[in-house]
DNA sequence: TGCGCCATGTAAGTAGTTACATGATTAG
DNA sequence: CTAATCATGTAACTACTTACATGGCGCA
């Protein structure tokens, strides 16, 4: 079985509800959207793939007069989750940040340059903290599911690194205007 | 041409001082290995291409009797290294956090698994920072360098982001053992 | 003599994105 | 009428990792 961690975003996001892979998209896009993205180009091809191995049972279904497939988890399906969330194989996270790289290599361009990366990063990352701080208040709708706590725990990470981010920005700036670290 | 970080990341390196691909890899790993990290696989490719496009130039050295590969940034690698700094094009930072996937669906397994994971997280999260600590005091070698400051901004990236994670995994742990946010 | 490090490299496979094609429905 | 959104999908490409092959050196 390849693409093993795309499927196992699928079968998650079916244990909230059954949903279609427009809807997988969205939901990915706004929720996990700061840890973990998918495109169409795994996503779909992933469904066909989940279906086949009997994770995933589909159905066509037609809002009004809009058709769509709509994926339910099956009991093997919530197997499968269940040991993946169980198992203690090491989860990897990778990390590639272009911008930090840049600024790593700073000494070939002028401080000037460099500050002006940093205060577009900073801008860039005030706007994902309101996004964050709404989504938070948005959430709050679901206080009542099962799912809301390690939902909100999710989102608080993204808050708590985002801050992080912000006040390393500051530090910088000031570090570079004054030429040296404080 | 192809595989365009790569590439900057070994121009990068080489307006530091001239090194071979080995040392290239020991450094990508000590150094921007919390942002950025390259394999073997495409390490040397790359090193072939940048020379047939004579952004890089390189000369055989034995130390001793052991050979190795010198290479050198051109006035025309420092030209490409500058442009790419001071472009415009957006810098895109992937994250794909498994863990955090996890406890995202940690509906679907008992508190105390997840609870579990935010430990050995936190586990992991301290012995980075000490890491990182350590290498802070390593760099201050380093303080005479024109690098020096951009070297150490981009640590104390990877330590503010530590050090939230940190305050994050105790908050987890907390409201899971809770069972509510507080 | 055998382990671990220095040092370079490649083939095969996995993962992921991009850009497009298709076509229906809805809102302005 | 048309632009946006809903909805599904694929081909081609790019990026990246893994696992291996090779061989010298130093040292216990």
């Amino acid at each position: 079985m390849k693409n093993q961690k795309t499927k196992f975003v699928i079968l998650g996001l079916l244990t909230i509800e059954p949903m279609s892979g427009y809807e997988m998209k969205s939901m990915i896009a706004k929720s996990t959207g700061h840890f973990w993205s998918e495109s169409n180009g795994q996503l779909y091809p992933a469904l066909k793939s989940l279906e086949k191995e009997k994770l995933i049972s589909v159905k066509k279904e037609l809002n009004g007069k809009k058709a769509s497939f709509v994926y339910s988890i099956t009991q093997e399906g919530q197997k499968a989750l269940e040991q993946w969330l169980e198992s203690d194989f090491e989860c990897k996270s990778i990390e590639r940040d272009e911008e930090l790289l840049k600024l790593f290599f700073g000494k070939n361009v002028t401080p000037v340059i460099a500050i002006s990366w940093l205060k577009k990063r900073q801008q860039r990352i005030k706007e994902k903290l309101t996004q964050f701080l709404s989504t938070e208040k948005e959430i709050e709708e679901y206080a009542k599911s099962p799912h809301y706590l390690y939902w909100v725990l999710s989102l608080k990470n993204g808050i708590a690194h985002t801050k992080a981010e912000l006040g390393w920005c500051q530090e910088c700036i000031r570090a570079l205007t004054k030429g040296r670290v404080s």
